[in-house]
DNA sequence: AGCATAAATGGAAAGCATTTTCGTTTACGC
DNA sequence: GCGTAAACGAAAATGCTTTCCATTTATGCT
């Protein structure tokens, strides 16, 4: 918690009940959410929440880098806290289709095929986002058996 | 045109005016578009012609391969022609920042590193997703000059 | 060519995720 | 503690996308 509750810091946003419980929210879960689903659940223990303050703190954590955002099914986004040591260090993630865990993939898919790639288009490239799918640990034997 | 119109009937789709507009609008192009930037293109030329109808066919010839799907800027959708031989045959596509040209690139950039990351990750891969994003020959020269 | 019919279409309206507005409340540096 | 800018909640707005439904049209069959 105390490492995000400084990127909080670093980035200029005040320590509040919300955003510690949003965090909170994430660390336990350890799954990716919507604002929605994140605001049924933290609702009930504090009382008053509104869902546009899930929605503007959950979008400032992702311009932090505290959480990954991703495009889930029936355009929608979703979110998923991100634990890799260094955010600003280039990295994917996979989610888990049977439980929505996330997991950091260490290292760039594309950095090592870039140069191939540009040979081949003709473009250069300046950007590109991957998102990984697929099963957990737990979910292949719950699945399998 | 006619390859995407034999792609239409084995859809079981039929070949309206609409559709051949559409295939054509994109076939010009050669970008990306929304499915609003496509109606305010071919609404002048057929007359009447509703939004409905441009974000029903478009999605239609997602599913059947003729379009690629991207999420955009501002959390919008748009749609590119996919020109590989057989959009069958798993490949990647890289879209110019600057004309929004887009372009097939062919091979799988995940395939070859998906065991090493199901070592790593202790996940089975099921799917993924890949947005590169770049500068084409044209707009890296109009970029640099 | 004409006919039947299921598919396609347009316009209006609805749906729905997300954002804005704005008056009130709160964190936090001093 | 106090002042102030930031955060917040509620309601309303926004805007992309889809649905509804009555009308039109592509197409297979004669």
């Amino acid at each position: 918690m105390q490492r995000y509750i400084r990127m909080l810091r670093e980035g200029k946003l005040k320590i509040t009940p919300r955003r510690e419980a949003i965090l909170a929210y994430f660390i336990k879960e350890g799954k990716y959410a919507t604002p929605e689903q994140v605001w049924k659940k933290l609702r009930i223990s504090l009382g008053r929440l509104g869902l546009p303050t899930v929605y503007r703190n959950m979008e400032e954590m992702h311009q932090l880098g505290i959480l990954v955002k991703v495009e889930g099914v029936e355009n929608r986004f979703y979110y998923g806290l991100c634990r890799a040591e260094d955010p600003q260090v280039h990295h994917h993630h996979i989610i888990c289709q049977g439980c929505h865990k996330v997991r950091e993939v260490e290292g760039c898919l594309v950095g090592s095929l870039s140069k191939q790639i540009e040979a081949k288009t003709g473009f250069k490239l300046t950007g590109h986002t991957v998102h990984l799918q697929g099963l957990c640990q737990s979910c292949i034997i719950a699945d399998g058996g």
